[in-house]
DNA sequence: ACCTGAACACCGTTCAAGT
DNA sequence: ACCTGAACACCGTTCAAGT
């Protein structure tokens, strides 16, 4: 059975069981994704360029998933909300994915269309050009570590029963019922961001 | 040679040679750890659980370089910033170690201590209950976003050649010599974040 | 071109045996 | 208590062989 007539194997199955795997376990691992498609590990080398290609197979899926589209047609303030609320909701969607993709740099084309668009965007609100990385760069620092306190669970912000933090126990107490800790916390930053945005464009 | 008279290994070693190995290769392996101390993998579990346990090592280390003292005796905007600072630092002089770090929660009682602390400047302070834990998780979250910028390399902050992002190079072309990207986008975050905090507890 | 089966180096972990 | 040597399961990767 070498070689059946029909692929038993594509890019698409390799990504959706590799995601899979990372939503279940938190990582994946090519022989698991081997078995779950019923298929020897070798055959997965076939398709793709080892582990590394197929964290890159879901660095793009997780990036079709965040609209970028969402940058155009209107002010800046509210191009960058929506962008940034985009983003944040396709790694709630999968929480353990973030860490996976710190560890190689972002190149891919599709990407670089996103920042030069950001670039753009900036400019055009009349950012001075000096600005405009610094700005983007607090934006994306405030989008990594919200996607990455996505992943912590909220048992890390229980009081561990042997420590003493009455205080820390009471805030947590007085958080407010519904959305959680870490949406408020994200909405916050990012009007507090973007209002800051907003002040030293005034005072350029 | 099996129980020599003196101790061969202690958690100090250990944790000097992994940590070596981060800074070098950007992960530690324990047999790694074993070949350079000199000695079989299997002593390594004698005075270590696991890798994990090398890993909250890692994380102990960390944490005695962060100056928690900066949090006392002085206004809370200083206080914030002051130790925001000294965080960064921490993992600016080892930049592959926060990858690591992001897995499990953090629950070591120093760690939890901290939080107690600002939790209680934050109250000192004026801020209300529920806003409490809003701004030290926003805070939070920058932190670990510009920690993990840290490990970027600043060729992600180059165009592609086969990329038509005119903007974004001029963008980078643009940026202050000096210091770097990184390092101003940080500062510039956490002024914009505590002035947002500032906001925050005026309108309170 | 696509899959199998076998192989290799390497890692994390355990355990009996020695002092 | 602390180290060794050997063992085991598992992972990432390669490659010749088959259709």
């Amino acid at each position: 059975m070498a070689r059946p007539r029909k692929a038993l194997l594509d890019l698409d199955r390799i990504a959706d069981t590799a995601l899979e795997l990372v939503d279940e376990t938190g990582d994946f691992t090519v022989p698991e994704i081997a078995r779950r498609l019923g298929v020897q590990t070798a055959s997965v080398y076939h398709h793709v360029d080892g582990r590394p290609g197929i964290v890159e197979l879901l660095r793009a899926r997780v990036g079709t998933e965040i609209d970028a589209t969402l940058l155009e047609g209107r002010p800046w303030e509210s191009a960058l909300r929506a962008f940034a609320y985009s983003y944040r909701a396709a790694f709630a969607a999968h929480p353990h994915l973030i860490r996976l993709l710190t560890g190689e740099p972002v190149r891919a084309p599709s990407v670089v269309a996103v920042y030069e668009r950001m670039v753009v965007l900036m400019e055009e609100a009349g950012f001075a050009p000096e600005a405009v990385m610094v700005t983007l760069t607090a934006f994306e620092n405030l989008l990594f570590g919200a996607a990455l306190d996505l992943a912590a669970p909220e048992v890390m912000w229980t009081v561990p029963a042997e420590v003493s933090a009455p205080r820390l126990a009471a805030a947590l107490a007085a958080q407010p019922t519904g959305t959680g800790r870490a949406d408020r916390a994200f909405e916050f930053a990012i009007n507090v961001l973007i209002d800051g945005f907003s002040r030293l464009l005034k005072q350029d």
